[in-house]
DNA sequence: AAATATACTGAACGGTGTTTATTTTCCAAA
DNA sequence: TTTGGAAAATAAACACCGTTCAGTATATTT
């Protein structure tokens, strides 16, 4: 009696062509056009459908918002190589801008939209950032540890070093940068990893 | 033959009701509830009317936005009073830090929110921000010249400052912060003005 | 084959920004 | 003071949006 298998499989396979398509949206035609009807064209099914499969909206993109995540903590463990920790600070950053780079959509949908996060309830726990999160935080332990930041608290310095390298690419991203300083659009991207590098520089003991 | 003056002052005074309103409704209500048609409710007009003095809905935004910074380059005025450069630098910090607290709704329109920006047309440049920044930029340059912090570049320093404060004021309020560390909702301001109070005392030379 | 359970959808509800044709209001000249 | 034309305001519509629900079609069980 392998219905109630293929039937939750079917259930799945659902879901992941919903959330598949409205990734795929977000990043050719931006997050803007992404609507619960422009999604079940594509996937050529009745708006209504896509309430069987999720409960409201806001429960679908958390879900592409957990997959954009995964990506980013791929592009982690295959780009932070190096043995010495703040190498792999270094390396980790580098990832980190180069992700928000490649997909500004993706980015914003992460760390700047609000939709995705009213899919928790009160009280629940956000656990889409965990993997990323933890992977800093280990890091800024370990050079804490090993006496090769300024930092004393893992928690402030993670903080510190996420907080700065998000407060540039989402001031760039939301157009409040190169249109006040004195720096053109073009040249921003190289002012970001030049503050990006002074500060690693400056944080190193 | 005041009767031009008088139109154009009535034009004004329409406009600065529309602005009022909706700079109203975004602190009391909240961003998402401000709507063309909730702001022609409260001024007892029509929603079409709104469209003889405002081109659309960015345009409007952009205004209150305009409004917005106004307050915050009065706060700098009013609360940035020390001599010492670098002291009048932990001030102005406090004070961002602090208007974002008070006024979270505004300090979204100016510095995450979409909308507003859109008014500008290609290649214009954005105005609000510059009070804002250049207090912070000739504050950063006069720290430079007197050899009071480790930047060599005021651009650099600005964007640095800057950026450090609205990436962890941000990420909080966009509720990516609190509910990945180990620190809790309510001890998140702790801990960002401690990692600020820290930041401003590595960039100290 | 009939009954039941599951999957799906058309149509509607209430909301959004915006446009246009129409009506109302105002004011200057006759 | 009445009237003609300009200016201001609006009702109604358009094209969207997220979401719900009654009803239909399909699949499974009896």
């Amino acid at each position: 009696m392998g219905i109630i298998e293929r039937k939750e499989r079917e259930k799945a396979e659902m879901r992941r062509r919903i959330v598949d398509v409205a990734a795929k949206m977000i990043v050719e035609e931006g997050y803007e056009k992404v609507s619960i009807r422009n999604i079940a064209d594509k996937i050529e099914y009745s708006p209504a459908t896509i309430y069987l499969y999720y409960k409201d909206k806001d429960q679908l993109l958390y879900d592409v918002q957990t997959d954009a995540f995964a990506t980013l903590s791929r592009e982690f463990q295959t780009k932070i190589t190096e043995a010495d920790p703040f190498k792999r600070l270094e390396q980790l950053a580098k990832a980190y801008v180069d992700f928000s780079r490649e997909h500004p959509e993706l980015y914003d949908l992460m760390f700047i939209i609000k939709a995705p996060m009213n899919a928790l309830v009160e009280e629940e726990k956000w656990k889409n950032g965990d993997p990323a999160y933890d992977a800093l935080f280990y890091l800024m332990k370990e050079c804490i540890d090993k006496k090769l930041v300024k930092f004393k608290d893992p928690t402030i310095a993670t903080l510190s070093v996420w907080g700065f390298a998000h407060g540039l690419i989402s001031l760039h991203l939301r157009g409040r940068c190169s249109k006040v300083s004195r720096v053109s659009e073009e040249d921003m991207p190289k002012v970001v990893d030049e503050a990006i590098r002074e500060y690693l520089r400056m944080i190193k003991l």
